[in-house]
DNA sequence: TATTCACCTTGATATTTGTCAAGAGCGTCA
DNA sequence: TGACGCTCTTGACAAATATCAAGGTGAATA
């Protein structure tokens, strides 16, 4: 329970609580875990909750009826995932998955929201965060409106290796989920990788990839 | 101001805030006209306002350095826009322009906020109105990542003969500002606007477009 | 009335992206 | 070890979209 106190002191948004709120916080929260592949909540269902990642990794993906689907957003430890439902009631846009296992604490949102609203500080926190949400959608509109598979593919390796001090990195995503994230097929995706390593931007090998030049794969990321 | 005080009760959020907080925000406004081709706020830059528009039609589009640029989203009369930096300080994402000669009301951010911060009623509107634009990016992720160019145009097309009477409606948008609003180019726009007709959905002529099968359309509007 | 200009329309063509199919590589498990 | 299943890889092809160029139309203007 400390321990989740401390957890908070990290938090955009909890940190902003007084430590009495801060206390009654960790009094309610419920500790989950979701194990690799399971789902936190379904596109279209009601989810009026919070919930914090201890650790793990979840992705926010919208799915078309004819199968295809598109992931909008990853979310790591040490952030929250405030349900749209407990703002407007309506359905969730999209499903939440866990990528990998993913422990975390959960809020029914109501008793968080009551929290909430005693607190200007948190109110604007809050605030603070879905105008960013709306800014990294933004993003995506302007990356799908504007730029070429490929520069969305570029964009995507260059944040893979952020914050990564060797060049080389196990290529932990599929094919599928890479075309998953810039809304294309494995196919292309693919064929893309190999272009890259023609340019030199990078060595692919079934297993791995490695950096070769940065700066070219991020020249590629805003085509003239 | 009495008559601006009973446009307050017509809004989402300001209709939330009590009589005295009304007044003095009447007393706060600044009435502005915005010429056809104005601009309101440009992207990169910080704008800390909140505007209400009484007439006129603004638009908000990204721009990418190529020339081309994307209509991320329309407001009408009667909606108010709340400048991003207000919440985060950073600078506007879009650049917002009036399409038309356009009449509002504006406000210095922090005056509004201010009074926001007293009112939780306002407060959970003000988080509403966020999540409901996320849900609109969200909206347009969906249709970009998923839906071919004619898809688009077929809904841009169905909102455009939303609560209009007669079938006929003037063309008063140009190919170019359609091609903006649905990420594509002015003749592939006209080429699908006569391929929708060739379907029987509309009939196309210089100046005007006209319903003939609203249904045929609505199915264009999500591909199986 | 003649001119100009912005827009529409259409053809030809290039580029990008998607799809289908086949084979290869590699780990897993009986 | 060998069969299975998944993913990767690649070729061939099809479809969608973009681009370039040319000509047409109509409203505004001199």
């Amino acid at each position: 329970m400390d321990d989740l106190i401390k957890r908070f002191a990290k938090s955009e948004i909890f940190s902003k609580f007084a430590i009495s709120e801060q206390e009654e916080l960790a009094r309610l929260a419920t500790r989950r875990v979701l194990p690799k592949g399971s789902v936190l909540c379904w596109q279209g269902e009601p989810w009026p909750f919070v919930f914090s990642i201890v650790s793990g990794l979840l992705k926010s993906v919208i799915a078309s009826p004819d199968g295809r689907n598109y992931v909008v957003s990853t979310w790591g430890s040490g952030i929250e995932f405030w349900g749209h439902t407990l703002f407007d009631g309506d359905g969730m846009p999209s499903t939440a998955e866990a990528v990998e296992e993913t422990i975390g604490h959960q809020w029914q949102g109501d008793d968080v929201l009551r929290l909430v609203f005693r607190n200007n500080e948190v109110v604007r926190a809050l605030l603070h965060r879905q105008t960013q949400l709306i800014r990294k959608r933004r993003e995506s509109i302007y990356n799908l409106a504007f730029n070429p598979v490929a520069s969305r593919l570029a964009k995507l390796i260059v944040e893979k290796f952020i914050d990564v001090e060797s060049p080389t990195v196990q290529r932990d995503l599929t094919l599928g989920d890479m075309a998953s994230m810039v809304a294309s097929s494995p196919e292309v995706v693919c064929r893309i990788l190999y272009q890259f390593q023609d340019n030199g931007f990078l060595h692919v090998d079934r297993a791995t990839i490695t950096l070769r030049d940065r700066q070219g794969l991020e020249n590629m990321m805003e085509p003239e």
